[in-house]
RNA sequence: GGCGGCAUAGCCAAGUGGUAAGGCAAGGGUCUGCAAAACCCUCAUCCCCCAGUUCGAAUCUGGGUGCCGCCUCCA
C-alpha cells in the first residue's frame, strides 16, 4: 500500500511521492499571533501534527516548519487595546501557542520563523518580483501584479473573470487608487505614523501578508516544498498569492501537494455555525475548554472526523469523544499500573492485522475515523484485561497481552493520544486506610446493616474512590 | 452573481459498483443486598428526492431540493 493525499490543485487523490526519496519539505502556514487560540486552530494543528507523525513512521526524514505571522493590523490594534506594543503583543501569544499546542501534545516545529526576523529575504524577494516585472512600487507600497502571472487562480479554480463578478465596494479606496489593478495585493506597506517600520527600498514601511510565508518558505525549505497545508480559507487569496509569487521568481512548483483542513464550527444551541471568526466576536479559546476537559477529548473529536470535513462542534460531540477518550486512556495507562504493582509487561509489539488495518486507512488520505477502527477494537479487547488487573488479578496470557498492548501504544502514539500518567504513587498511602473502611463496611454487609455499608461506600466515593463488589473474593477498590 | 464542497440510524461518522464499519446514546440480560464496574445481546431491508445506466448503485450519469465554505482579515 502507498500513501494517497488528495492534492487542492489537482482536487484529485495522488499517489504520494516526495521530491528527494525519503525526505519530507511541510509547511504548514501559522497563526497570527494577536489572541488566544481557538478551537480551530486546534483542529488544523491536530491534524497536520497527525499527518507529521504518520510520515515519520513511514519512515520519511520530515522537515515541518510553521511560521507565526507577528506583523499585522490585527496585531497593532490589539497592542493599541492594551496600552503596549507589537513586539509584546505578539510574544504573549506565541508563548501562549506553544502552552496550548504542547497540552494536544502537538510536536513542535523544527523551526518557527517569525515574519520580523525575516525582513532581509523578504525584501529581497519583493526586488526579484519587481526585477521581473511582477511587482510595482506606488507611493511607499509595493503591490504585485496579478495579470503578470497567467497561473492565477489555478489553486483555487478562480479565473480572474469571475473574480472581477464579486469585486466589490469592499475595496479599501487608499489602496484602490495606488494598485493599477483591482486584484493585485500588496507586498509591502508603506509606513504609518506611529507604527512599527523596517527600512526598504521603497521606503520605511512592513510586509504584506502572502510574502511573508513565501519568503519563510524559501528561506527554511528552497523553492520547492513536498507538502504545504492550511485551513481551507487560506486557500484563497493566501495560497494562491503565494503561488503566484513564488512561482514568478522561481519558475518552480511552490508545493508539489497541497492540503486544505476543513474548519470546526462551533454550533449554536439551534445547531446553526457560529463561524470561529474573531471578527464577528465569537471564538472559544483553548484554555478555557481546558479547564473543563481534557485536552486529548477535543484531539480525539478531531480525529473521529476526516480532516478535510467541517466539524460542527457541540459539547455533545465533545462528550462523546470523552467517552472513548477515558476508556482508550485507562488502557493505555495499564503499562504504568503494572509496573507499580511489580508486574512489568516483557514482549514486543508484533506486526499484526491491526496495524496493517490501521495504515491502510491512513494511506488513504489520512483517514483517522477509519484509522480510528483498529485502535478502538484493539482497546475493546485489552480494557477486559485492564480491570483484572487493576483489581489485583495475575495477567493470564502477559506475552500476548504485552504485544497488543504496545501495537495499542504504537498506534496511539502515530495518531498523537497521550495518556496520562496514572495516580499510582498514593496507593502506598491510601492503601491501608482503604482496606480499614473495606473491613468495616464488610462488618456492615454482613450484618445486612444496608445503611451503614452504603455511607461508607458514598464516603470513599467523595475521596474519589470507588468500591468494587465480587462474588467470592473481597470487596476491591479503584480511582474514580 | 461566480467557484467549490456536503447530504448515510436519536447523535457523530466510515464506506465511491456486489448487497450498510465503528463510536456515543438507548434498550435488554448476566452479576449485585442495592449499586458501580465489567461482560453478553439488540439497535438503518436501507443510504435527501426523481429519472437513467447496469445482472447489480448509498456508490456512476442527468435533474431537483436542502445545508455549508470561499470570492474581504481568518486555521
Amino acid at each position: 500500500m502507498a500513501l494517497i493525499i488528495y492534492n487542492t490543485l489537482s482536487r484529485k487523490k495522488e499517489q504520494f511521492e516526495p521530491l528527494e526519496p525519503g525526505k519530507v519539505k511541510f509547511y504548514v502556514c501559522g497563526v497570527t499571533v494577536y489572541d488566544f487560540n481557538h478551537l480551530g486552530h486546534a483542529r488544523t494543528y491536530i491534524v497536520y501534527d497527525t499527518v507529521r507523525r504518520y510520515l515519520k513512521s513511514c519512515g520519511y526524514d520530515v522537515t515541518y516548519i510553521q511560521n507565526f505571522t507577528d506583523i499585522d493590523d490585527k496585531i497593532l490594534n490589539r497592542a493599541k487595546r492594551d496600552g503596549t506594543s507589537m513586539a509584546v503583543v505578539a510574544q504573549t501569544y506565541i508563548d501562549a501557542y506553544y502552552e496550548d499546542m504542547a497540552k494536544l501534545n502537538i510536536l513542535p516545529a523544527d523551526e518557527y520563523p517569525r515574519a520580523t526576523e525575516t525582513i532581509p529575504e523578504i525584501t529581497d524577494f519583493i526586488q526579484q518580483l519587481e526585477a521581473g516585472g511582477y511587482a510595482y512600487p506606488a507611493n511607499g507600497d509595493v503591490y504585485y501584479s496579478v495579470r503578470r502571472f497567467p497561473d492565477y487562480g489555478k489553486l483555487s479554480g478562480k479565473r480572474l473573470a469571475d473574480l472581477e463578478a464579486g469585486a466589490s465596494e469592499r475595496v479599501n479606496e487608499t489602496e484602490l487608487n495606488r494598485k493599477k489593478d483591482p486584484f493585485d495585493f500588496a507586498l509591502w506597506k508603506a509606513a504609518k505614523p506611529e507604527e512599527p517600520a523596517w527600512d526598504s527600498p521603497w521606503g520605511a514601511g512592513r510586509p504584506g501578508w502572502h510574502i511573508e510565508c513565501s519568503a519563510m518558505l524559501r528561506s527554511r525549505l528552497g523553492e520547492t516544498v513536498d507538502i504545504h497545508a492550511g485551513g481551507e480559507d487560506l486557500q484563497f487569496p493566501h495560497h494562491e498569492n503565494e503561488i503566484a509569487q513564488s512561482e514568478a521568481v522561481t519558475g518552480k512548483p511552490l508545493a508539489r501537494y497541497w492540503m486544505h483542513n476543513g474548519f470546526l464550527n462551533v454550533l449554536d444551541k439551534e445547531g446553526k455555525v457560529e463561524k470561529m471568526s474573531k471578527s464577528l466576536g465569537n471564538f472559544t479559546t483553548l484554555r478555557e475548554l481546558f479547564k473543563t476537559y481534557p485536552p486529548m477529548a477535543l484531539r480525539m473529536l478531531v480525529l473521529k472526523t476526516h480532516y478535510r470535513n467541517p466539524i460542527g462542534f457541540t459539547l455533545d460531540l465533545l462528550d462523546s469523544a470523552l467517552a472513548i477518550w477515558r476508556d482508550l486512556e485507562e488502557v493505555l495507562q495499564l503499562g504504568s499500573w503494572l509496573e507499580a504493582i511489580g508486574q512489568p509487561l516483557e514482549g514486543q509489539m508484533l506486526f499484526d492485522p491491526w496495524i496493517a488495518d490501521f495504515q491502510n486507512a491512513m494511506d488513504d488520505d489520512f483517514n483517522t475515523p477509519e484509522a480510528l477502527v483498529p485502535v478502538i477494537m484493539l482497546y475493546k479487547q485489552l480494557g477486559s484485561r485492564y480491570h483484572e488487573v487493576v483489581h489485583g488479578k495475575t495477567l493470564a496470557e502477559p506475552e500476548q497481552f504485552a504485544h497488543e498492548w504496545r501495537t495499542l501504544v504504537y498506534l496511539c502514539d502515530i495518531l498523537g493520544l497521550k495518556a496520562e500518567a496514572p495516580i499510582v504513587r498514593e496507593v502506598a498511602l491510601l492503601e491501608p486506610d482503604i482496606q480499614v473502611q473495606i473491613a468495616l463496611r464488610q462488618q456492615a454487609r454482613d450484618n445486612r446493616d444496608w445503611a451503614e455499608a452504603d455511607r461508607i461506600r458514598r464516603q470513599l466515593l467523595e475521596k474519589g474512590i470507588v468500591l468494587i463488589d465480587h462474588k467470592h473474593e473481597p470487596t476491591t477498590w479503584r480511582f474514580e
